[in-house]
DNA sequence: AATATAACTGATTAATCAGTCAGCCTATCT
DNA sequence: AGATAGGCTGACTGATTAATCAGTTATATT
C-alpha cells in the first residue's frame, strides 16, 4: 500500500474515534510512521485530509451496497427490505469507523460551506434512502408491502437504524439485542396485512 | 439572573452549536460580558463547566416531561404514546440546544470515565424510554396496544425519534415533513389491530 | 551516468487556548 | 470607619498544534 493510502486509513480511524479537532496531524503521521510534514505533502491541509477521508468512506459504502445487491436475489420487496436492514446493521458493526464518522457533527458543519463535503454526504444518505425506497416500491408492486408513502417510510426506517447504531456507538443501548424486535416491527409496519399467500 | 447562570446559559448554547473543543472559555466569557478568569472563578475547569451544562439540561428535560404529564390526561395507552412522541418532537424544536448537545459525541466520550456525566446521560435516556414503556404497558392493559415487548419497542421508538431529530439538526431531512407518516407508522406498528371500539 | 522529478523530513513559526495569580472593587457587618 | 469576604479582573504562562520551508533522499527518464 502506498504511503498516501496509509495516511488516509490512519486518518479515517482517528477522525472516526477521536473527532476532527481531537486528532492532530502529528498523530496521523505517527500512526503511519512518517514525519508530519509528509502528511502535508500529500494533503495540503487538515480539512482536505478530512474531505479525502469522507470521500473514501462514501466510495466504500456505495461499493459495499452495489456489491451486495449484485449478488443477492430476493423473492419479493419485503424480503429485500429485511435484507437491506440486516446488511445495514452488519456494515455498521463491520465498518464501525464509517458510521462513527457519520455520527460526528463535524462533517455536517463542514457541509454548510463546502460543496464537496455536502455532495459526499448527500451521496451516502441518498444511497441508503434510495435502496429502502426501491424495496418498498417493488414490494408494493408484488403485493408484499402495504400502501404507504415509499419515500417517507424509507426515511423513517433509516432514522430508526441511524438511531439504533448511534445508541450502540455511544454505549447507551445494544443494537444486537433489538434485532429480532426490529425485524418484527418493520414487518408489522410495512407488510401488506391482506396478502393471500 | 446571576452571573453564574448567565455563564451556564451561554456555555449551553456554545457547547451545543460549536461542540466542546470548538468552544473556548474566552468565547463563553465574551458572550456574558465578563473576563475569562471570571468563568474559571465560577467553574474550576472547562470540563466542570460542561458537566454543569449537561446537568442543567438533564434537569430541564426531566422538568419538562414531569410538567407535561402532570397536566395532560390520556384516554388510553395509545394516545399517551402518540402524545409523548409529539411532545418529544415539540421539545426537540423548542429546546434545540438540548438535543444538539445530546447529539454531540463529547458527552458520551466523557461518560466513559466520568461517573457524574454517565449518570446525567442515563437519567435523560431512562426518562425517555421509561415514558414510552409506561405508555405501552398501559395500552396493553387497556387493550389499545398490541402484544409486544414494551421495553424493546420503547427503545425502537426512541431510536426513530433520535434519528429524525439528528437528521433535522444535521440539515439532512426535515422532521416536520415526516410527522404525519411517523404517527401513522407508530399506529400500524403498535396499535392493537383486533380492538373492538 | 547525468538529470529531473517526486517523495520525504527536521526545524521552526505563529497562533490559540486552558488555566493561574495577585490584586482590585463592592457590599455587608461590627 | 474599619474589617472581612465574596465576586471579579488584567496580565501572564506553558502547552499544543496547523502549516511552512529549505533541504535531503529515492525513483524514474534520457
Amino acid at each position: 500500500m502506498s504511503k498516501k493510502e496509509d495516511i488516509l486509513k490512519a486518518a479515517t480511524l482517528l477522525f472516526a474515534t477521536n473527532g476532527f479537532k481531537d486528532t492532530s496531524m502529528a498523530e496521523v503521521a505517527n500512526m503511519t510512521g512518517t514525519a508530519s510534514a509528509t502528511v502535508f505533502y500529500h494533503f495540503k491541509s487538515k480539512e482536505e485530509l478530512f474531505l479525502a477521508v469522507l470521500n473514501s468512506v462514501k466510495d466504500g459504502i456505495l461499493d459495499e451496497f452495489s456489491h451486495y445487491f449484485g449478488e443477492k436475489k430476493f423473492a419479493n420487496g419485503l424480503e429485500m427490505l429485511e435484507g437491506t436492514v440486516s446488511f445495514y446493521l452488519y456494515l455498521a458493526g463491520n465498518k464501525a469507523e464509517w458510521f462513527l464518522l457519520l455520527h460526528r457533527y463535524y462533517p455536517y458543519k463542514l457541509a454548510k460551506d463546502n460543496i464537496a463535503c455536502r455532495h459526499s454526504l448527500e451521496d451516502i444518505y441518498n444511497c441508503f434512502v434510495d435502496i429502502f425506497e426501491k424495496a418498498l416500491v417493488q414490494g408494493q408492486a408484488d403485493g408484499s408491502i402495504a400502501k404507504l408513502s415509499p419515500r417517507k417510510t424509507a426515511l423513517l426506517i433509516l432514522s430508526t437504524l441511524d438511531g439504533i447504531v448511534r445508541f450502540k456507538n455511544c454505549n447507551l443501548y445494544d443494537a444486537g439485542a433489538l434485532y429480532n424486535e426490529l425485524i418484527a416491527t418493520i414487518r408489522r409496519m410495512a407488510a401488506n396485512q391482506n396478502q393471500k399467500i
